[in-house]
DNA sequence: TGCATTACATACTAATTAGTATTTAAAAGC
DNA sequence: GCTTTTAAATACTAATTAGTATGTAATGCA
């Protein structure tokens, strides 16, 4: 990597993480820099605006990171059940950097800035779109094996299981991580009464 | 009401309606005079900092407003599996002052500020504990009549059904409330299977 | 009625904000 | 080597931020 890439990757993963942890609106650029040793023309060099980097912050750090760990595991998921339940219980308890009382990045960011930023918005529906799709496809595969119930409709369970993640990233932020193990027992027998 | 109390709770109506929009840091006291017509002067008199009236604010606007919609139809509940879900209906489509496209104003602040500010947790907390306890008697109540199966784990379900709201809340805010009925659809065949 | 307290108004400050203008150094191409 | 483009450093600005200092009305009550 270029010097140049290097810094320009130095400052979207230092955003990252104080984006992650303050908030997208409360890290201002000039507490990145003063992080990253990167000075104010380095940065505007890079990107036009703040904006412009939270955006390439998004599509270049958040998502792909998220998308290893949510959609990959169900890509060839052999059994949906199975599957769901096993990546579901890496994201919360085994990704290194994300941490209970922090939520996840991309939920956080749907939260604060998806009434605001309508490009915000767009980038992270991307994920969770995506992330919908793969359930719904592994739910559908489910049916196809006989492991799942015919009656069970693929798209509401997905809606239903991203809706539990992002709640329960909520949750975890005032209750702690304790509340995810909860989630994960009663996600079991959910799952579980598809079949 | 004396003329003082009706500014103090002016600055609090119109702060929760800013801040449920904007966020919380996002939104400033300036902002919140200017809407108001109050003097800068009143507001410190009233209030000595920010927080302070943000913490008001939970206390006094958002965990009456929202009790009164998650907790009390839930008091005296006869159908566990019915009244929970027409609980999250009426939240979800029909309290007048919630938009999908600003969610919850509870779930935004847990997000944006509990690991910002120990005291806003702990007054969010309270609000989420008790709407959790809510479920979980009315649960019982329905193990006890019969309406519900015995092995069921109460606390569990109350866990995740919190969590199905305040995902679906974040959902909602990107994707539109589209996905408010897909998740009442699945809410009621996940809480039906309780039975 | 007088006086004290309550309630508010106005003008300010120091820090922080995103962003710009200008200059300078490092690389790349020829 | 020389020039052009890329990359970055420095110094600035105008707006906004939370909060203060100080003053003045309005209100309650002896």
């Amino acid at each position: 990597m270029s010097k140049a890439a290097n810094t320009r990757t130095m400052i979207l993963t230092k955003s990252f993480e104080l984006i992650y942890k303050q908030g997208y609106q409360a890290t201002s650029i000039d507490n990145i820099l003063a992080t990253t040793q990167v000075t104010k023309g380095a940065f505007f060099y890079h990107f036009k605006n703040k904006d412009e980097m939270g955006l390439a912050m998004i599509n270049e750090i958040i998502f792909p990171g998220m998308y290893a760990s949510l959609v990959t595991p169900l890509l060839n998921a052999k059994s949906p059940i199975n599957d769901i339940h096993e990546m579901m219980r890496i994201v919360l308890l085994k990704v290194p950097f994300l941490r209970a009382k922090y939520g996840c990045p991309a939920v956080n960011l749907i939260e604060e800035m998806s009434p605001l930023n309508e490009e915000f918005k767009q980038a992270l529906l991307k994920l969770t779109d995506q992330w919908q799709d793969a359930i719904k496809e592994s739910i559908n595969q489910g049916k196809a094996s006989g492991e799942v119930r015919a009656d069970v409709n693929a798209e509401y369970v997905a809606c239903f299981v991203v809706a539990g993640y992002s709640g329960i990233r909520n949750m975890g932020k005032a209750a702690g991580s304790a509340c995810y193990n909860i989630y994960l027992q009663e996600l079991k027998n959910y799952l579980k009464q598809l079949g």
